[in-house]
This record gives C-alpha cells, structure tokens and sequence, in this order.
DNA sequence: ATTTGTCAACGAAGGTTTTCGTATTTATGA
DNA sequence: TCATAAATACGAAAACCTTCGTTGACAAAT
C-alpha cells in the first residue's frame, strides 16, 4: 500500500487542486493568478498555502526551475471519493439515496446528465448479481 | 423571503445539529448525552457551541424554563442540499454526473436503494419534458 | 435557612486555517 | 558589475473552531 497524503484539503486548498487538476502541473504564479481572478487571494497567501500543502503531502514539487512546479500529490478521484464520505457520514446518515436526491434537487441536472446517471444506476444493478 | 442562518455549519455543530433534528428540541444536557457517548463532548463545550449557534442563527431557543430548550433554526433538507451544493462546486465542477458515481463508489448502495435511486431520476426524466 | 446539585454565562486557552508584510535569493540585462 | 524584476522563504497576525475551568444563579431537598 502506498502512504499518500491522509489530510482531508481544506476549502482554500481545494481551490488550489481544482487548478493543478485542471491545468497540470504549475508554477504559483500560473495557480495564483487564476485564484486571484476567482477569489481575490494575494501572491504570497497562494505561495504560503502551497508550501505547506507541500509539507503536508498533498502537492509534490520539483525544485529543479527557478520557478518551482508543482502538481497534486492525491488524485482527483480519491480526494471526491472521501469528500463525499465524509459527507455522507456526517450529514445524510450514511443514505447514499438521500444524498443523492439532494444532489439533483440542488443542481438541476440536464437531460443528457441524468440519463448518464440512470445507465450509471442501471449498470451498478446488473453488477449486483 | 425569509432570512434563515446563513452560515455553514461547521463539523461540531453539525453534529448538534443532527440531535436536534432527531430528536426534537432538547436542552443542553440531553443533547450532551448523545454527543458524550458518540465522541466524548464535555458538557461545556457543547454548552458552549450551541450558545454560539443560537447567537449565529443557526438554532432558536425557549429560555422560558430553567433549562433553556433549543431547536433547530434552519431545516435537515435545506442544509443538506446546501452542503451538497457547495461540495458539487467546490470539489466537484458543477458536475452532478460525477458526484453521484463517486457517492455509490463510496458506498456500495444496497439493491434496494439502487432500484430507489433509479426510480427517482426516471421520475425526473418524465418530468424534465 | 443551609446545603447540594444542575444549569447558564463568561472568559480564556490551544489549535488550525488563512492572510499578508518583509527579507532573501536568483536570473536577466543594461 | 549593478539594478531590477520575480520568485521563494519566513514569521507573525487575524480569524475561526473547539475545548474547558470557573463563577454565579436557581431550585429542590434536608
């Protein structure tokens, strides 16, 4: 088993993978400014935050550029998955069904997404056997 | 329009939250029962918590008697759709698509569940028209 | 009336997250 | 070489969350 990173990100830090995820690996700068565009936040505050996501194992770094780059060290998917864990834990009682429900009252889903979730369920069935 | 708290619950009030929506209005103490048992709260604390709460907005209370009775101030369903929908921005895009996969990822759904869940977005595919 | 127990109130401490000012380092080019 | 720009590093402050000790009020039992 590989040990990679246990803390769950916090809401800034989230920010701060949503660009690396999005982008590749970047400079601070590159994830700045897109974090300045969408929450105003300051140069050193995106440098700060990433240095101790560094510590703490959630980004890795090569240091070889004057200009370091970074990139997650926790992959998309595994960080969605705990995330909505914890939710499901903490606010529906461990009801994937609720949650569910609430999902697509809180974001109308389209037409092409919900018959994307229906094929998503329906295919989950025929597994269940 | 009415204006309802307006702040997120953080982990430990939600916590609170979940007695109160259980079990109806309560004071401190019997609050303080469940929340001992499930992770060792002092009673101060969560004195002290649900002072807060009910100072942000997020519970009303009864001081008529001796022992203050509070209750909730904001609805399970509207906070748990709000949770959901700041996880769905924050973590996940926007994309409803992914965090419903990521959720029956997260917990292997019952058949009996799946069967709901699919009923449910068949219901909101008819409907979509 | 005094004691005993329960409660709300208050303040403060410890931790974490987030922000930012300042200093230091490094590359570039005049 | 020196000035400048851009980046990292460092430290500390501000805000928030969580916990808990202490105090005073109140009620019931003795």
């Amino acid at each position: 088993m590989k040990k990679t990173g246990e803390s769950k990100p916090t809401e800034a830090e989230l920010a701060i993978l949503q660009v690396l995820w999005d982008q590749g690996p970047s400079t601070v700068r590159q994830v700045q400014d897109v974090l300045e565009a969408e929450r105003g936040t300051g140069y050193t505050t995106t440098l700060k935050l990433m240095q101790i996501m560094f510590e703490k194992g959630l980004l890795k770094r090569d240091d070889g550029q004057r200009s370091h780059i970074y990139a997650p060290a926790v992959s998309r998917q595994k960080t969605q998955r705990r995330m909505v864990g914890d939710l499901l834990e903490q606010a529906f009682g461990g009801s994937a069904h609720e949650l569910v429900m609430q999902a697509l009252a809180a974001k109308k889903a389209s037409p092409e997404e919900l018959r994307e979730i229906r094929q998503l369920v329906e295919h989950m069935e025929r597994e269940q056997r």
